[in-house]
DNA sequence: AGTAGTGGCATGAAATCCCATTGTATCCCG
DNA sequence: CGGGATACAATGGGATTTCATGCCACTACT
């Protein structure tokens, strides 16, 4: 399957004292047209120090992927824990939180720390999911380009910091 | 298939004296969205000292899945001596449990037992199922992602443990 | 009568909703 | 092309609801 719609483009938005932020519309608008959730689904990155955040209708896509995956495999114990170890991080280790109608999730505690998150939260749209950064922990990562850095820097200088 | 309401994320919550636990209201959710029951079925997890939950609705599924899987290969004498040990495990081994206005249940002494519960249990949902762990046996378990751990034992300091 | 199992109610904390305010970008009309 | 008006986005604060869980009351079986 071929997503339609990808997410792009970044923006730095405020986290206030009970762990809210906006989404940023062109964010939303992607999710509510890749399904009619309102709603979003948050993972520590497999990688860096950030979030991975994407629609349900993505989740579901994997978990598909998933399933087909496992029942092409022989009926094995090690495959078995194996299918159970994916399931657990694509489902367990992830938080879905609803947007209000005002367009803020509250990031939950638990993803706040995973993703070093404190109160400035970068989004990075990356196609077919988003991510969301602490824009310290994205300048000091070795891994980022530096014209990304750049747009991170622009981000944080719009609000005068 | 696509089930369309999957279970995920994760919560920490105690077992009391009476053997009573409020099940998640996150996975209630998914359970009422997947059928009109206020019920859960236990089982053993096949692989893992936990137990497996899931709804009702998902039980019949399921039975149909092997249904159609016995059907294909009813010639094999072998298959059908698993046929027979699968729908046993599916249904014998099961206890279904009412959870009541508040989202209580009580955990029946036996699965208390196979799933080594103790006073506090770990819930993590896994897409179609979710699981039900002694946050201890989770910790000790060698075949549970790190990542996953961390979760559970921020589950565990939340509650300031 | 005592005990175990069930169901319902009460509580405190925490999450969610709703409204208000500000700033910014867009539009329209002069 | 300018200036004001309008709509939408982001954020702050307060009010309300929900959730988990302790507690008590009731029933049934011993």
């Amino acid at each position: 399957m071929a997503l339609e719609h990808l997410f792009q483009g970044s923006a730095l938005n405020a986290v206030d004292a009970k762990g809210r932020v906006s989404v940023p519309a062109f964010l939303r608008a992607v999710i509510e047209r890749r399904g009619d959730a309102r709603t979003i689904v948050l993972a520590k990155h497999d990688s860096f120090a950030a979030l991975n955040a994407y629609d349900p209708a993505y989740a579901a896509y994997k978990h598909a992927k998933l399933e087909r995956l496992a029942e092409k495999q022989e009926t094995d114990p090690a495959a078995e824990i194996d299918y159970a170890r994916r399931t657990m991080m694509a489902f367990g280790a992830t938080e879905e939180v609803p947007y209000d109608s005002s367009g803020r999730i509250v990031i939950p505690p638990m993803m706040r720390r995973k993703g070093e998150i404190g109160d400035l939260a970068l989004f990075i749209g990356v196609g077919e999911t988003f991510q969301i950064w602490n824009p310290e922990r994205f300048l000091a990562d070795k891994n980022i380009p530096d014209d990304m850095k750049d747009i991170a820097r622009f981000r944080l200088e719009e609000r005068g910091l």
